[in-house]
DNA sequence: TCAAAAGTGTTCTGGATACACCCATGA
DNA sequence: TCATGGGTGTATCCAGAACACTTTTGA
C-alpha cells in the first residue's frame, strides 16, 4: 500500500425519513456554499478523524433533529472524483427512520423541532415524491434510500420506528401504504402482518370516532429480519 | 463542514469469488506487514487520488487475476477508527466473481493465473467454507459478502459471471448448490429457471460420457434483476 | 444390457389475492 | 339511524416442494 497521504475527505449524507401527514417525508437542508447556493440536499458532513461512519451519521442526526436512537443503516459509498467541486470528498450514504409522531396529523411538526445551523439557510420536511432539484449527486442517494426502504419493510420490522409504542393496525397499514405507495388490502394486510408473530395484541383500545380499533405494539424495538419471507 | 483535512485514508478490499473444484473459494493474500506478517488477507489497497471506488476494485482485481471484466458490486463501508493498527483507514469491501474454468475440473486453476506482488508472501484460492485466520475486520467482510453473494444469486441473473459462455442445467445447478450449500431438486431447479426466461436454448449438446444434455446460454450476460420474485 | 445422467411430467400444500358480511361507535 | 371504520371468514390461484417414469448415451 502507498504510504503517501491521499488528500482525500471523506463525508456521511443522511436522508432521514418520516412519516407524516400521509406522506413519506424526508430533511432537506438548503445550501450556502458555493456551486450549490440556495439548492437543497440531504444533511451530512465530514467524518470525524476517530469516528466511525455510524456515529458521524448518529451525531448528524441528532444535531438536526434531536432524535438519539434512530433506526440507521448504510446505504452506499458514492465515489465519483467529480461529484464535488470543492474537492475530492467521498460520501457514505446512510438513512434513518424516526417517528415524528401522530401519523396522519395535519400541518403538524410532530413534536420534532429542526436544528437550523448558520451552515445552512434553512431546513425542512419534503415528500420524497415531489422533491426539488439536488445538490451533488443527492438524486442518486434519494432514488438509492427509498428503494432500500422499500425492500427493508417487505422483510424486516423497521416500521416499528416510524411509529409510536402502541398504534391500531390501520395506522400500521396506513405507514406501509405510504412508504409503498400502493393500497392494501386491510383483510390480507392484517393477516400476513399477524402471522409473522412480531406484533403483541395490547388490552387497550383506541380512543375516537368511529368503532375502537385494538391497539398492538412490537414484540421487539429493534431490528429483525423476519424469518420465512420467500 | 470542517475544512481541517482529515487525516483518514480509503481504501477497497476486494473478495474474489469463483466456483472451482465443487467449492466456492476466494482469493487471499499473505501479508508482510505489521503486526499481521504471515496473516492471510483479502487483497486490496489505497485508492488513487482521481479514482473512483468502483475503479479501484476493478484495478485491484486486474492487477491480482489480469480479469478485466467481472461481476463487481460495492458491498459496505467498514469505518471502525480501530481496525487498522497502523492508522486510520476506511475500508470499502467489494465483491467479485470470476469465472475460472470448468465447474467440476480436478486440482486445475482454471486458466486464472494469479499474480504475487512483493508487497504480500502468498497468494492462493481458499475454501469459503473453511478459511484460515484473517487479518484486520476481513472475517466480517468475508460473512457479508457470502450473505450478500447468496441473496444476489436468487432474484438475479449474476451466476452468468460464474460459467462459461455455454452450460447444462446441471452445471448451472452445481453452481447454485455450491454457493448455497444445499441440495436443489434437479427437476425442480429446471422448470424455476426456466420460467424466468433468462436463459436460451443452444441447438448444441454436451459431449460426454452419459446422455447429452442440452447447452443453455444467458440471454443478457450483464447484471438484471429478475422481475416477479416474491 | 446396464449404469448414469437427461428430459418430462403429477400431486399437494401454503401463501397471496379478491371479496362479503356483520359489529361498534359518534354524530 | 346512519356513516365510518373495525373484526372475521371464504373461494381461488399460483409458486414451491416432493416425488416417478421414460430416454439416451458410453462402456
Amino acid at each position: 500500500m502507498t504510504q503517501i497521504a491521499q488528500s482525500i475527505r471523506v463525508a456521511v449524507d443522511i436522508v432521514i425519513f418520516t412519516v407524516q401527514d400521509n406522506a413519506l417525508k424526508v430533511i432537506l437542508i438548503r445550501m450556502k456554499k458555493k456551486p450549490f447556493t440556495g439548492i437543497w440536499a440531504f444533511p451530512g458532513g465530514l467524518i470525524d478523524s476517530e469516528e466511525s461512519l455510524d456515529a458521524a451519521s448518529k451525531r448528524e442526526l441528532r444535531e438536526k433533529t434531536g432524535v438519539r436512537s434512530p433506526y440507521l443503516e448504510q446505504l452506499y459509498a458514492f465515489s465519483d472524483p467529480k461529484r464535488d467541486p470543492n474537492g475530492r470528498v467521498i460520501s457514505i450514504a446512510y438513512f434513518a427512520l424516526i417517528n415524528s409522531g401522530p401519523i396522519s396529523s395535519k400541518g403538524t411538526d410532530g413534536g420534532i423541532k429542526l436544528i437550523t445551523t448558520t451552515k445552512y439557510s434553512d431546513i425542512g420536511w419534503f415528500d420524497v415524491l415531489k422533491l426539488p432539484k439536488l445538490a451533488y449527486d443527492h438524486k442518486n442517494i434519494a432514488k438509492y434510500a427509498l428503494q432500500r426502504l422499500r425492500w427493508k419493510l417487505e422483510y424486516t420490522n423497521i416500521a416499528y420506528s416510524l411509529l409510536p409504542s402502541r398504534f391500531t393496525l390501520s395506522e400500521l397499514r396506513r405507514v406501509y401504504e405510504i412508504i409503498l405507495d400502493r393500497p392494501l388490502d386491510r383483510r390480507n394486510f392484517q393477516r400476513k402482518i399477524l402471522s409473522l408473530k412480531m406484533l403483541r395484541r395490547t388490552p387497550k383500545k383506541q380512543v375516537g370516532r368511529h368503532r375502537p380499533a385494538r391497539l398492538y405494539e412490537f414484540k421487539v424495538r429493534k431490528p429483525v429480519i423476519i424469518e420465512g419471507v420467500s
